[in-house]
DNA sequence: TATAGTACTGACCAGTCGGTCATTATTATT
DNA sequence: AATAATAATGACCGACTGGTCAGTACTATA
């Protein structure tokens, strides 16, 4: 319900705001809003790099330019800022994949790549990134917040899958697979072309994001492809082998 | 080095030992090594539930029935035996992998499908699945730990890989694909199974890890599949859809 | 039995960090 | 200007835990 607003977007309801014009030191009037928001970015960021239990809330706070004692203002404890952090990432993302979806009708392998593509964009890419990562180190610890991750994030993303694999399959350009496994098999190299952005250079691709998700693409598709399609799906003439 | 004997095997030197047969009470005199092992087991463990952090050595000496002073007797730091952890789970696994490579004469599909179970009987279904998640996590945390895990377990397994696929494209069995690329999108499933044993029902397969596995063979072969093979890779007759 | 050696212990220390709260700074109102 | 309301602070507390070490329990040898 909190989907961020641009940051440089301020006060867009009308305020007899006085705004001194030195624009330099951070404005004490700020709504509540966007403070919350900036702490869960400074999280994201931190939890991203020095996973949950090593991110010290004096960090966040700093990173967020605030103090400890504010960010208490805004959050009850360090699991809530957690919580916060996904809500606040995720929503929006996910809602305008589902708007993608929506609107989509081209063929089911053209939507499989819009949607990979699109999370690439809007996520992988991104900081949010990052909470795969998290939630996978930390779930075991935070029940609660894993629950909320699995029913706001999980469901709602293999939703997206699951309408993709069924219109392929039901027009025939694909072969009849189990769909929660394929989603499974989908989704995993995702997440851990997310993860390996947030590790040691573990288990990185070798080569870029992009030809990682192309070369997915192509395996997914012929291995999808119905066994009497003889059409192949590759474009001809990228032979890595010559 | 430290291929853990069986436990059970006990002072394989000739020892001049009355050895008291009140075998209840744990024997006083073990050697160093079988406890260095029972702690690296116990903290897998523990690190496996609770994450690096989040585990006391404290409760890693109680689990291996001793205390926290002992467990310094046997590793510098808290690092080390995470170290440790990695050293002496991984060595064995890999090296039974390697020898299985190094003895297959079947098809390059049939090869995959060893490497994959293998993979599952050994680490995936064992507690050392346990690592992946600990490294994905607290890489970062840890950089030697990291490097030591990538020239040690993950180029090892790659190496596998490689070969696998090597031998298939060679025997004209596979189409010819970038082989890192294909060696990323193969490990990205295992490791989300491995992941998904340690959180908290999140990403985990809907099926059961052998049907998963299964399926991902099969999406697999049929994406390597050269254009002109028409040959099924699946048995006919097993259509989820009906 | 005396002596030496070693596996082991657990109380302790020092540093860290989530969380609190009395206090201050800033803004709005009268 | 006086007052009230709110945003923000940072010193502080208490719990926790990685790591230490003086001492104990047991074994082996003389």
């Amino acid at each position: 319900m909190k989907s961020a607003d641009p940051p440089s977007a301020l006060l867009p309801e009308a305020l007899p705001v006085p705004v001194p014009a030195s624009a330099g030191a951070a404005p004490r009037r700020r709504r509540k809003e966007a403070r919350a928001s900036e702490f869960a970015a400074a999280a994201l960021a931190l939890f991203a790099e020095k996973g949950f239990s090593g991110t010290r809330l004096d960090d966040v706070a700093a990173r967020a330019g605030a103090s400890k004692g504010t960010l208490y203002l805004y959050f009850d404890s360090k699991e809530a800022l957690f919580q916060a952090v996904i809500e606040d990432g995720m929503g929006a993302a996910l809602a305008t994949a589902e708007a993608r979806l929506a609107e989509h009708h081209g063929s089911a392998a053209d939507l499989l790549r819009q949607l990979l593509f699109g999370w690439w964009e809007n996520i992988g890419q991104t900081p949010l990134a990052a909470i795969s990562k998290l939630v996978i180190a930390e779930s075991r610890n935070f029940p609660e917040v894993a629950r909320f991750y699995q029913q706001n994030v999980i469901e709602r993303g293999r939703r997206l899958l699951r309408s993709a694999l069924q219109r392929g399959i039901a027009s025939g350009e694909f072969r009849c697979v189990d769909l929660e496994g394929a989603i499974d098999l989908i989704v995993a190299p995702l997440l851990m072309l997310a993860v390996s952005r947030f590790s040691f250079s573990l288990c990185a691709p070798q080569t870029s994001p992009e030809s990682y998700l192309e070369m997915h693409l192509d395996l997914l598709l012929n291995g999808l492809r119905r066994a009497d399609d003889v059409s192949p799906v590759a474009a001809p003439g990228d032979d890595p082998c010559r």
